[in-house]
DNA sequence: CTGAAAGCGCTAACAC
DNA sequence: GTGTTAGCGCTTTCAG
């Protein structure tokens, strides 16, 4: 438990140079880095965060703000730009909104706010616009991840063009009756993204001259249950029946999957199926796909601020950078039987 | 950004005072804790962390350790802890172990040792000697949930009897041909679980007076595509094919209920499945199932830490605690048709 | 390249 | 109940 000056003392140089040393900051001779990181190393000291963050401004640990923690593409994020935190000798602390109420008000009103973090990640947040002025007035760096933020910069996939891509698939392969399973009006009002899916498929479908408001729609609540509850009503009467189904999530495309399956339709002979996330169940299922890499994007999330850091940019760039995305195709999609 | 001095000077008191009056560490009169209060909440004033930290020694936050986040498990076992935490006034960092190597060994050899916890959270981990016995020597009170960690006290659910549980549950159906899907050789070796829910089921079968060695078992890595294989292997021939079947988790669980039916057998007329867990998905599928509730286990951990926390506690108590846990009965196990 | 010394913003004795 | 004051353990000018 030795503090930085029992290091100085058995490498026989001050604490200034120890901290030198250790930190990278400022020049040191080869030889005398050697021989303080070797003292430090065989007494296992390392640098109390609090003093080094109290004396230097800087936490060596940054905030991730999410919706919630026990879906597929959060946690994925979080993973990423964890790895690539602890890389770059970073914390990452948890400020998991979930709670609702009172604990998402303390989250920005208090936890936010005790210098604990040089920097936040938002991950798929709709926020408030008193939210958003307050992770901004904190004056440090804030990326968002996967839904956009006014006024900080932000990495998505364009969902227009993934859900154009997506429908351009199924009109591909020769279909002309493609039903949507997309947001209901609740998750519309909280994130653009089931909307902008939704546009992306109204513009291929028009593109193809085909009439998206004479197609099968259905709201789901983007997990398995609500595909699948989706689906059962979509698929479930004989006349109207589309050829092939876009969902608006991986998820959503499993459920629809299922129902068909449960219906005695068999994917995909009598319906098509294509999602979009590139979930780990897709493989599985055999679901065509349009995939997203959110682990990619939490590290790329971090590499972002990492930067920023570095040049002690206050500037936020309100650049928003589009992230790549790739059609996987499956055993789900095919061409519609005559 | 003024700080605490700020506070003081408007409220006419001491720096001191102040720090007590919102710390809530020593007596200030009611009048003047809350001018103080008020003072600090026009002026947006949060003590910072780390000048706290450093004068005072306590971080106000914790750290939770993880091998994986992207499972539903953990994920749900950190929600339950975050959760209790923000109420507590809490942070809780994170530290993920999936990067293994060489990461995995600087989260024991510096991020720990940084002092930036009060206390750790291990969350099913299986740890070398030498990476407990770090834990201990970092001095914090540390709870392990969802799995036994030598000489740490850990919350868990009694995996022989969740095990045995389950498997009189497909006994008392009437079923005498119980085929089981565990772990496999690698993940035996990293976690007793799988061992244990096996105990759990060998003890059942012979208390029934049945040779568990006798009945069908394959391997699974606990996720439903492992369950779907061992299921397919398990399920797939007539002659040896058991009338139920028992995993030792819901994901592999439902991988069955997949794999049956693809395989044209009926779920529960020509096949009962139960699995082990609570998890999300087990109602949309009718699965019968033991639930274990990990985010009130997570909670828990967090009651622990904050009562050893309040106590000075050096000592951890090495009494381990045994979880609730209660069968739910769905649509999934039935007797076996005569 | 290295050392001396002044804080960083709070807390905790210790007085009163 | 409240104020004074000495640190907490580092980092960072400023000299040299």
């Amino acid at each position: 438990m030795g503090g930085i000056d029992e290091v100085a003392r058995l490498a026989g140089v001050s604490t200034a140079t120890v901290s030198r040393a250790l930190s990278g900051n400022g020049a040191v001779s080869p030889a005398t880095r050697m021989r303080v990181v070797d003292v430090a190393h065989s007494l296992g000291y390392v640098v109390s965060s609090n003093a080094s963050s109290l004396a230097s401004g800087r936490t060596k640990n940054v905030g991730a703000v999410v919706p919630f923690l026990n879906r597929w593409f959060f946690s994925s994020v979080i993973e990423g730009a964890e790895r690539a935190l602890l890389r770059a000798g970073y914390d990452l602390t948890l400020y998991n909104l979930a709670g609702g109420g009172d604990e998402r008000r303390s989250v920005f009103e208090h936890f936010l706010l005790r210098k604990r973090v040089d920097a936040v990640i938002a991950i798929s947040l709709e926020l408030t616009e008193d939210e958003v002025s307050r992770l901004l007035a904190l004056g440090k760096p804030v990326v968002g991840v996967g839904g956009p933020l006014a006024g900080v910069p932000t990495l998505m996939i364009d969902d227009v063009r993934v859900a154009r891509l997506a429908t351009e698939h199924l009109l591909a392969l020769g279909h002309t009756r493609i039903g949507h399973i997309g947001g209901n009006e609740a998750s519309d009002l909280d994130f653009h993204m089931p909307a902008s899916r939704r546009t992306g498929y109204d513009e291929a479908m028009r593109a193809a001259g085909l009439a998206p408001e004479s197609m099968p729609f259905h709201a789901g609540d983007f997990t398995i249950q609500g595909g699948y509850r989706a689906a059962a009503q979509l698929l479930g009467e004989q006349s109207s029946r589309p050829t092939a189904v876009f969902a608006a999530s991986d998820e959503m495309a499993i459920g629809t999957i299922l129902a068909a399956r449960d219906l005695g339709l068999s994917v995909p002979h009598d319906v098509s199926v294509i999602g979009i996330d590139g979930h780990e169940l897709a493989e599985f299922f055999g679901l065509t796909t349009v995939e997203q890499f959110p682990e990619q994007q939490g590290e790329r999330a971090v590499e972002l601020l990492m930067q920023r850091l570095a040049t002690d940019a206050v500037e936020q760039p309100s650049t928003s950078e589009s992230l790549p995305f790739s059609l996987a195709v499956r055993a789900s999609t095919a061409p519609p039987v005559g």
